[in-house]
DNA sequence: ACCTGAACACCGTTCAAGT
DNA sequence: ACCTGAACACCGTTCAAGT
């Protein structure tokens, strides 16, 4: 009667739509994300997000661009150091990565056509080629700082433990006796395993750097 | 009347669900793997499957701790030089995910009680510990393995990037005017990228080791 | 242009019924 | 014990109908 069908204004963007799936998958998961709960969520019908979006997967296309955006690729800029802006690139990912986790798997498949996603491979792919790195080896530091943000984000390594001493029995598990103790401590245990691993990771490089000296132990 | 209902001998069994499981997550992704297709393969309706296991996600724990248990942990016994044992494990690692990509998302929640996973932990945690490091630096490696392990394997860097020149332009991203050759490259420059920043890891690491000389440049 | 409800072919899981 | 079909509350997506 009144308020159906369409209104003089829209009550859809495709923006607020990505807050709102965002928000609703940080807050339970990729797997509460349907169209019909996202609908709701935004007090419409499901079929109504068809008329901002081709597909489900195209939302979710413009959440992992949003998160993505969020990483800061300024320290890539050329005229900084490399080990420096490099630090300052993985902890800025990760940091994005790791305030919305359920997204990473999607997110992991690659930046595609997504515009976020391609401009942080652009400067980051750009920043060591300006630091004196061969091409094949750029790509691959960009690989690898991939693989390790987006791993670590993934799924936490300290709650993948149970917190039930029972659960590692030592005679199946000697070595595991504290292992139950980990779920307590998983901020610390991440964080801490991430950055002694990126340091390592930014010292091993440096060692292979066309014009390296030895690498700074810190 | 004749085939119906219960046979003398049982159709299914947990091995045989979990391999054509994973045969199918294989093939067709995880969203493939429903119940009832599930069960279609098995030649068999869908309800079957909860007499052998309570719930879907309890096949696919199932199913990742197959993965998991392919892992090769020999190498870490104590009196291998950590180094080695470090290598030839994550190595063994990668392998084993990357052979089953599709349900490195499920996997890297953790090893929770799966027994292969414990054992993996179990093996890894320990060989560091005896190779002289201390029990927090030990979780910290086993933690960073685990990271840059299953972000290599969650999805391939060189297929991130469309094969279409036209997707990147120099306008937009001037430094990635190469990255549609990518695709085509995609096994070496993902097997590059992870030995590489494996190495480097290592190194890295080598320098922090309590026992460490200066480490060795290969 | 942008929303609606109805409809289609799917899901995971429960359960009473069969042998 | 182990399988079945029917049923429940869900999915993503299409489409004709409304304004």
């Amino acid at each position: 009667m009144c308020g159906m069908a369409r209104p003089r204004k829209p009550l859809l963007s495709r923006e607020r739509i990505v807050t709102t799936a965002l928000a609703l998958v940080d807050a339970e998961g990729l797997a509460a994300l349907s169209t019909r709960r996202l609908a709701a969520e935004l007090g419409v019908s499901g079929p109504s997000l068809y008329n901002h979006f081709t597909t489900k997967d195209g939302i979710l296309d413009a959440v992992a661009d949003t998160v993505i955006a969020e990483v800061d690729v300024s320290a890539l800029a050329t005229g900084t150091d490399w080990r420096t802006g490099l630090l300052a690139w993985a902890r800025s990912y990760r940091a994005a990565l790791a305030a919305h986790p359920h997204i990473v798997p999607f997110l992991a498949q690659g930046p595609g056509r997504r515009p976020a996603g391609l401009k942080m491979a652009d400067a980051a792919f750009g920043g060591m080629v300006a630091a004196g790195w061969p091409p094949a080896q750029a790509t691959r530091i960009c690989a690898m700082v991939r693989y390790f943000v987006a791993g670590s984000a993934l799924g936490s390594f300290a709650r993948g433990f149970v917190d039930d001493p029972s659960a590692y029995d030592p005679a199946d598990y000697p070595r595991l006796g504290q292992a139950h103790l980990l779920a307590e401590h998983q901020q610390r245990v991440d964080e801490g395993a991430f950055e002694t691993g990126l340091l390592a990771l930014v010292d091993g490089l440096a060692l292979r750097h066309p014009e390296s000296g030895p690498a700074p132990h810190r």
